[in-house]
DNA sequence: AGCTCTTGACTGAACGTTCTATCAGGGGTA
DNA sequence: TACCCCTGATAGAACGTTCAGTCAAGAGCT
């Protein structure tokens, strides 16, 4: 049990690669086959069924457990000062290595054509994210931290907010032709939402 | 020249049809023919020499020019309270419209695998949302209406804050789940924003 | 008017390629 | 021998594209 054979995972880190450069229609058995050196394309179905089936097993080997909100049980209680340019700063460099990228450019792309995937995104990755924003800033609300407010707006807000520069490094080259750098911007972007969410003084 | 002949225009809205629903690859000649009528695939080829070209004149024919940033010059020196809001929600609610939903998913989708796209998309679109809302936001600061920062964050915040919404129209119902209207999240946020660029009372 | 010739729009059949998937069999190890 | 891992050949379908040819509508001539 304990290789997962050799062979199986050098398939679905060459499936990994070619599905997420060309899309599940664009990369074919035969161009997985030569990305993992397979001397014939016939091996694929010796460890799996069929294409489908590998396509749906590098996606659920390979969904990160976004590694921004993870351990965040005990950021509820910590001031937004500390833990939104943390949590932001996080996000933004979860993109600059290359297998998020990938990840990335994969789950976005056959999103808008199989709803399968745009579910497991949804659920594995957006739920997620938003789920901890909205009870984090719940919480900072309820210590008077922050002003009240509808926290399913400001946690769509904030991680709102990084969405352009994540997508600059993504695919969107021309975003990035400004030169902001990630920390620059979370500078920025935390300033104003800490500012605009700031509870006012004549409160409580 | 009055009708551009009906065919081409026919199997021109076919392919946009197809190619937004399953992505340059997996629409396929014989459909788009199918979508469009026609009794023969070959039809096509007397309009377009190739796959590939008809792809592009689909492109080039139906991207839209945001109503969202449409005749702006004239807004650059109304003050945010207004602008701000009015063009969040004409923003949000252009992605009511099948066709820019559509077009926002075949852009979104192919601008993964194709860069060709990707700088269409980042040219035709991107470039000039943040263009206009740089340029507002710095007259704003000139104006003394807005604290002097730096635009760029501050542009990519805006409509960054805006996304996850569109987001939950277009591919993503997960988001959708907690039932907040888009005005209620214009109006969230546009608050959050304002504040937290207000002028400071102790400056100039 | 009647006739032929040309042209633009369209079709069915077919081409060569590429795709996913199958299958009979072979080498290595126990 | 028996089993697992692997291969080459190939089936069968689907792909984009080409091509010869049909057909209705008009142009030009008589």
């Amino acid at each position: 049990m304990a290789e997962e054979s050799d062979r199986r995972a050098q398939i679905l880190e060459a499936a990994f690669e070619e599905f997420s450069a060309k899309g599940f229609k664009g990369a074919t058995i035969k161009s997985i086959a030569r990305a993992a050196n397979l001397q014939s394309p016939a091996l694929i179905y010796w460890y799996f069924p069929d294409k489908e089936a590998l396509f749906r097993e590098v996606l659920g080997t390979r969904i990160p457990l976004l590694r921004a909100v993870r351990d965040t049980a005990s950021l509820l209680d910590l001031p937004p000062e500390n833990v939104l340019p943390s949590i932001a700063k996080r996000y933004l460099s979860t993109f600059d290595s290359r297998a998020t990228q990938r990840m990335a450019r994969l789950l976005v792309g056959e999103a808008m054509r199989r709803p399968e995937v745009a579910e497991i995104f949804g659920n594995a990755v957006i739920q997620r994210v938003l789920g901890f924003l909205k009870s984090y800033m719940a919480r900072q609300v309820e210590l008077g931290r922050l002003r009240p407010h509808d926290v399913r707006a400001s946690a769509r807000a904030f991680i709102g907010m990084l969405i352009p520069q994540a997508g600059g490094k993504l695919f969107l080259p021309a975003i990035r032709e400004d030169g902001l750098t990630d920390d620059e911007h979370v500078e920025a972007v935390v300033g104003i939402f800490l500012l605009g969410l700031e509870r006012k003084e004549d409160e409580e």
